[in-house]
DNA sequence: TATGAATGAGTGTTCATTCAT
DNA sequence: TATGAATGAACACTCATTCAT
């Protein structure tokens, strides 16, 4: 039973190998074999992840893995890691806190949705940890370091709302991300059936485009004092 | 790389086998390969479910199901139409025709909560054809049909909301039930991965109540005429 | 590094498959797939045995094995087990019971040298279990049970001896098996190494009838009493 | 399936690299690489050794061991030859020519006991070769020669005693070797199996010195003249 | 000389699928 | 219709061996 197909969506993050570049380099293979194990994991979940196909697409092969990541288990686990990283680096990087609370907050709504749309390789990685019951990121370590960040911005954010007479009171940061996030998440990350189910349209540019005001709406609505 | 667990969460639709039953029942036995099937592709995703399990679950044997289904993915197509067609069945009993166009949302909007969270493996299964890309639903013909009733009864709904001058206009049906389902979608499919990175309490009893209230909030504040 | 070579001494315990037969017997296809264990096993090692030399030589293929045996540690441990079956069951048709005392100990010297020469892969598998520093034959049940029959009839010959004066008392009947079974073992088993160190003569059928009076003799004049 | 295990036996060869030594040194990373194989080879066969531990164990690497000994045949045939070097060269040093003959016997036999207690790496080794059917010993140059002094010695213990009337005539040393060897080599190299078998005390310090005194008595009957 | 990286042919084990009864 | 036996193609993982530096 193939799952998957081609499919090319995880941001490349690793250079082509140059003809100066030596060719033994331990920390590059590495680098390689995870950008070919994101790929291939979210594409085929854990059980469809291929070892044999994640060393040929890193232009390596199969004993190397083994070398460097101990077994198709750790690997996924360091997937799952990086994973995280990079999301949460991509929502530090956009510096909301010089905009009034409202601004902000539409930002953050934005950038949620065209980074769900960007990276649905993301979130494939998400709904495979949840179909193994979180097997696996249970036993990472400081995973809530890692993500306390943006909760702390959005408490904030908040937080100056409220002094300023914007939002209303008592909004919890982690509520209202997990209803920003959950807009856009459900709709992207079933796209496929939604889309045959509903409406064709769900998931294309345009429908996105609108989906992003009704949420802001929704939102604001919701956040505005009366 | 075992994914899912014990886990069984698929509501019985087969009787035991009674001793006045015949050895031999060929619907009886293709409906318990049915309901074994479902759970397992539910608990393990496409790739993690195994034949031989559901064969044992069903208390019959491989061959049958090969005879009864074809092969593993045609039995996934007849497993995922039933998903759909147990849960618009649900919804059609709830026969919110008779309340007022406010308490017919926030009635939908309590079913869809609990739903999602009594029936697991709809979402996993749901999970598991958008990691496939829709590969299977796009084959299954009817889809549409067997969607419709839900959404031209939210319509309906609408409408009347509209002409009483509680809704304001212009909500299309759709769009609101995708926002009902998101607000509940992310945070039960990824129950495991949330709790463990924002709130241990997620997906608790307490938790989803506090959590449909707040989704009442923002449902209805949106959709309330100013 | 490929140890053992041909060599096809087990005794073959399982009738070719004759036409009227059926193709389908499970009784009948472990045994055959044991036999070809307890070769392979013998001929290569633990490590050295090959499950899919086991499968064509049994005439069946690798998921049979593993479906009747577990893994290859289990079934390694059923070939240990049936190793001293075999053996013990071949000490026990010789029914000395009825010689005098001296023929009895000559009649069991006699019987474990061509035992020896004869079960060269019981001796090979001996040495793998060593090898192994009893890894498996630690975990065997009622290995001492199958094992004490051959004690009480030794120490049964050895009173007999004593009490009409032929033989010298005390003599531990343990000891004086591994006596016996040292004399032959020694040689046999380590025949490839002996003959080209100290002797090409060694193991020949005429130097084994040399050695068995030899033993006789030691023997014989070690329990005789003066 | 994993066979040996820790066991460090086999006498220490070289001596810890000093800080005066130089790190790259041929001779000595040779012998260290040798010391580690036969460690390995002892511990865990020719089939279970492995390159990888002997490289680490020798604090070395494996592009060394394949330019110092070409392959793993190889190398386990220096490792072979090597043991019989030593072996011989204990035999050598215990310079018996002095003793009487009973005493230069039943010195040999305490010796050989002993040895093989102390030695257990020697009887793997010759039990490997053994299950390799004699493979590699077979191309070794020289071999008889570097036995042949301990038959010779032997013989002339022998014709000491026919002469002086204490032994009988007409026995052949290689024999007599046999003899000796067989009586401890059977319980010494199958202690993990015979302790469970027969009698837990297999292979203790005071079975062995039991068992000597026995052996001796088993000999010296049988060399004594009458 | 020395080292760590790289590779390909295995090796134990699983699984969807088919066959004989 | 029903069942257990049989099979071959994977699949995760290992290991002897070679290569680049």
């Amino acid at each position: 039973m193939t799952s998957g197909q081609k499919g090319r969506d995880i941001p490349r993050t690793v250079e082509p190998r140059t003809a100066k570049a030596p060719k033994r380099d331990a920390e590059r293979t590495k680098k390689e074999i995870l950008a070919a194990a994101m790929t291939e994991f979210a594409e085929y979940g854990d059980t469809g992840a291929r070892i044999d196909r994640i060393a040929e697409r890193a232009g390596s092969n199969k004993a190397m893995i083994y070398s460097y990541f101990g077994n198709k288990e750790e690997l996924y686990a360091v997937v799952l890691r990086e994973a995280y990283l990079q999301i949460r680096e991509g929502e530090r990087k956009l510096d909301l806190a010089k905009l009034d609370p409202k601004s902000a907050i539409v930002e953050l709504l934005r950038f949620t949705a065209y980074h769900f749309r960007d990276n649905p390789w993301f979130l494939r990685l998400l709904n495979t940890e949840n179909q193994r019951r979180g097997q696996t990121i249970r036993q990472l370590d400081g995973l809530a370091e890692l993500n306390s960040p943006l909760v702390e911005f959005l408490r904030e954010i908040l937080l100056r709302g409220e002094k300023s007479g914007v939002f209303r009171k008592g909004v919890d940061p982690v509520e209202i991300y997990l209803s920003i996030a959950s807009l856009f998440y459900f709709p992207l990350s079933n796209t496929y059936t939604l889309s045959i189910v509903f409406d064709p349209d769900i998931g294309s540019d345009a429908w996105l485009e609108k989906r992003i005001r009704q949420a802001e709406d929704m939102i604001l609505k919701y956040l505005i004092a009366d």
